[in-house]
RNA sequence: GGGCGGUUAGCUCAGUGGUAGAGCACUUCGUUCACACCGAAGGGGUCACAGGUUCAAAUCCUGUACCGCCCA
């Protein structure tokens, strides 16, 4: 038996934790076992970013796939949960590219085969930050598994993919309007752009007819772009310009000659109704360009400087362009009016800059059709999302899709496998050598450019397993079972995953897509660095342990949208660790040797193992329903509020007795195994530790709780007899214990003696020493006494003298409104002749039920009330 | 503009048709031999608003307001 003399009164989290993660590693905890005829459960993690380092998103997110693989673990499954990091293209890209400036060194001229070199250096050394983070929170990942997308066997298997594509003509070359980031130099997806509302101006510009008959108001946010205007549009049915379509302006400073043309895009409400349309320079005008067959001259190049298309203004940078732009129209007459005006401006996520639409040429892969069957696996039910909602709003996005830019300007990522020939023909292939033979001529160049890293992570959930070769690890964990991210990345990357996934390996990648809440501050906020609204979890570690902020985030985690992160949250979760902490010391204090099972349970046993059911049944159908915080609630209430506050209290003195403690202390141990074992998925430090000092039957090999079997046994327990009965009991305890406050008797001290009418059914014992009475008797008491009623017991504490009459008054007068108000409303609904015809027939009878009851507590008190006035 | 989520005690949130719940905070009492990161008792809510359905609505329907998120 522990020493429990050793045992602090306080739990102390950092001095267990890190020496359980390792001796759960060594002793193989996160490995999947090989050959084994369990169901398999696998799941592969969201690879974080190689850039980034522990926040708030990741202790949510890992945890709770951590949770439910040591959840099915415990249910008998046998468990792969398979971690790596992404390469992250341009975030890590210019992380590198910033630090080497910082240094003096220049990434241009360093070239790109240098680059990358330094970019591989900087990832050994600061690229898996990230990743000893999870190990902290206690996630039991396979790091013998751990993938990186830019492994020799994962870029096989993007290529792979790439050329196959390439060949069936899915991936094409186009011209697009693109979120260029004129910084990065490279383009941008949409989820890595931010929109922000920006006090900007309108400006308001004539453009002449030809002819001389007029002119027509444009109005813009970006007037330098008109260098390369085309055409002016107006919607066809604004009368203002009946007529006039199809005539010519002239487009100021330029001279150039642009049409007049009837299109349903400009909005006739806004300003003058007609807009300048610079199809290379707005993705909107773009569209309109393409339905009308117009140029697209580009008038500012990939630098944001303009090009020589802008005449005069070539070269200039595209905000001092605007000013001479704005400058020279206002001189030649041009400029009729500025105006402020709230813009939304689209910044890029990762150099803060703003976003300047452009058109340029890029590699796309078709969507429809690879979009099919994924839309039909979420209408079969093959997969689903949890929360439910989440599978309308992926369909809505899956069946408006478009098509997908891969291509991105950078070095850092899969490079592009297009190979072109001298003549300008290009195949796509593994290598050089193999494009040559493929071409059957020499080639000359690779593209330059990388893809869009979601390519490479859309093929997470097989690539890491071995894929394209066909590995036993494919074989046995793919399909994995469930994907666990967030909401933000549902149709950037979940559903590349389902595409690629049904596309390649002809079978869905997962069947649950489990979404969780996001994170938020105290206040509400988005936690964010550059808002300084971030907390920083390892602080958090360093003072509670991974256990408690497991606990303060999955005990908030269910369907819901968004939590709330504060430290009295922590604080809780900190004290409920400690709380199981020492009525684990209290068990083992009253542990003198392994008790065997008794022969004979009293009723409070028989309550606490059916209470410990039910609880069983709580935690495992919100665990399946990846209800975390059902799961953390329903153990919270069991462990303090009915094992600790009743049980040990009740059985205190039956473990002080030799001849009777075997049995509290046999049912301690059950319940403090059941409830260690279901608490472990949620705190899996604290449960190891105590779990390793209580003498319960541990698997010959392996002594882990996370190896123990889930407490799928407990039904027998089940009592509700016995459960109303002691629950009676306990009520009744609770109302004696109101009186001594009211008669200031403090909690502990014992009172001579109390009375009760009524039948206590052999709980009398219980109620007096729960309640501190000496003597519990039957009947009325002789003496002055207060009294109140629960259900059909009446209670009775005698008094002595300086009782605070005025109190006792208040009470009770509050006692008898209260139950005025309830006849009243019982009275109206059982008078009501519908209520009686309609109402199911066990509602209206329990109705008058209580209809008696609150009559006779009516009656009581006024009596009561008699008595002090 | 469209969609989604939210609005319940001072705070954070449970509660999908039958007299409103938890934790924290608050008030009073208590250092009792598991725990003061504890224990006992107590106060506190016309469930955002307006209609409707129903014998009965926090709960279902419609609309409005406000907050948050996503898409265009």
């Amino acid at each position: 038996m522990e020493n429990i003399t050793n045992l602090d009164t306080r739990y102390n989290a950092s001095e267990v934790e890190a020496a359980w993660y390792s001796r759960w590693w060594q002793h193989g905890c996160f490995r999947p076992e090989l050959g084994s005829n369990k169901p398999t459960f696998t799941i592969t993690i969201p690879p974080p970013n190689i850039t980034g380092s522990l926040h708030m998103g990741h202790t949510l997110c890992y945890p709770v796939q951590d949770l439910i693989g040591r959840y099915r673990r415990l249910r008998g499954d046998n468990v792969l949960i398979l971690p790596g990091q992404d390469h992250a293209g341009i975030a890590t890209q210019s992380v590198v590219s910033k630090q080497l400036k910082a240094e003096g060194i220049s990434p241009t001229q360093l070239g790109r085969e240098k680059f990358v070199e330094k970019v591989w250096q900087w990832r050994e050394k600061s690229g898996g930050m990230i990743l000893h983070g999870f190990r902290r929170m206690g996630c039991g990942f396979d790091w013998d598994r751990e993938r990186f997308t830019l492994d020799e066997r994962y870029v096989r298997a993007v290529l792979t993919i790439f050329i196959d594509w390439f060949e069936r003509g899915l991936i094409y070359r186009g011209k697009r309007v693109v979120n260029w980031d004129p910084v990065l130099q490279t383009s941008v997806s949409d989820i890595e752009t931010e929109r922000k509302q920006h006090k900007g101006k309108l400006y308001y510009i004539r453009y002449p007819f030809v002819d001389g008959s007029g002119e027509v108001t444009i109005a813009t946010t970006r007037p330098e772009t008109m260098l390369a205007d085309v055409a002016v549009a107006v919607h066809p049915s604004d009368k203002r310009y009946t007529g006039l379509i199809g005539k010519n302006l002239r487009l100021p400073l330029m001279n150039r000659e642009i049409p007049l043309i009837a299109d349903t895009y400009p909005d006739p409400e806004f300003g003058s109704g007609a807009v300048k349309i610079t199809p290379a320079h707005d993705p909107n005008d773009y569209e309109v360009g393409v339905r009308h067959k117009l140029e697209m001259p580009m008038m500012m190049d990939e630098q944001g400087k303009v090009t020589a298309f802008g005449g005069p203004y070539a070269g200039l940078d595209r905000h001092e362009a605007r000013k001479r732009v704005v400058a020279d129209l206002e001189e030649q007459g041009f400029l009729i009016k500025i105006e402020d005006h709230e813009i939304p401006l689209i910044v890029s996520e990762r150099s803060g800059e703003v976003i300047e639409p452009l058109l340029s040429e890029q590699w796309f892969v078709k969507q429809t059709e690879l979009a099919k069957p994924a839309i039909q696996s979420v209408l079969d039910g093959s997969i689903s999302f949890v929360p439910d909602r989440y599978n309308r709003i992926f369909l809505d996005w899956m069946e408006n899709i478009r098509d997908w830019n891969i291509s991105r300007k950078l070095w850092w990522g899969h490079r592009i496998p297009i190979y072109y020939a001298e003549d300008g023909t290009f195949v796509a292939a593994l290598s050089w050598d193999e494009a040559e033979k493929k071409a059957g001529k020499k080639i000359v160049r690779q593209d330059d450019e990388v893809l869009d890293t979601w390519f490479s992570s859309g093929l997470w959930p097989f690539a890491t397993l071995g894929w394209p070769e066909q590995t036993e690890d494919l074989k046995n964990h793919y399909p994995t079972s469930v994907l666990v991210t967030d909401r933000n990345i549902i149709n950037l990357w979940v559903a590349r995953m389902i595409m690629m996934g049904l596309d390649q390996m002809k079978e869905i990648p997962f069947s649950k897509v489990l979404i969780h809440p996001t994170v938020l501050t105290e206040d509400g906020r988005r936690m964010s660095k550059s808002l300084g609204t971030g907390v920083d979890p390892e602080g958090v570690i360093d003072r509670v342990g991974a256990d408690s902020l497991r606990y303060t985030l999955l005990s908030q985690a269910g369907s819901n949208q968004d939590i709330r992160y504060s430290e009295k949250r922590v604080d809780e979760a900190r004290n409920f660790c400690n709380k199981i902490w020492n009525a684990a010391r209290f068990l083992l204090m009253n542990l003198d040797e392994v008790p065997s099972e008794p022969g004979h349970l009293e009723d409070v046993d028989k309550w606490i193992l059916s209470r410990l059911a039910a609880t069983e049944a709580i935690a495992r159908n919100a665990y399946d329903g990846f209800e975390m915080q059902d799961a953390c609630q329903g153990l919270y209430r069991f462990f303090w509020s009915e094992l600790c506050d009743w049980y040990i209290e009740v059985s205190k003195p039956r473990l002080n007795d030799p001849q009777m403690k075997k049995t509290p202390q046999w049912v301690l141990l059950r319940c403090f195994e059941a409830f260690l074992t279901m608490m472990h998925p949620v705190m899996p430090f604290i449960t190891e530790e105590i779990y390793e000092k209580l003498p319960v039957q541990k698997k010959p090999d392996s002594p882990f709780i996370m190896h123990a079997d889930w407490p799928s046994d407990l039904g027998k327990w089940r009592n509700e007899a016995i459960e109303h009965k002691i629950d009676r009991a306990l009520a009744i305890t609770r109302a004696l214990r109101a009186l001594r406050a009211e008669l200031e008797i403090p909690a502990m001290t014992p009172a001579a003696e109390a009375y009760f009418v009524g039948d206590l059914a052999g709980v009398e014992d219980l109620v007096a020493s729960q309640a501190w009475i000496t003597t519990l008797k039957a009947g009325k008491p002789t003496a002055r006494s207060i009294s109140s009623s629960v259900e059909d017991i009446e209670i009775y504490l005698p008094f002595g003298e300086g009782i605070d009459v005025d109190k006792i008054l208040q009470r009770l007068q509050r006692e008898q409104e209260k139950l005025t108000k309830d006849a009243t409303t019982l009275d109206a609904r059982l008078n009501s002749p519908d209520f009686i015809s309609r109402a199911k027939p066990e509602v209206v009878e329990r109705d008058r039920e209580l209809r008696e009851s609150v009559a006779k507590q009516l009656e009581q008190t006024r009596e009561r009330i008699k008595l002090f006035s």
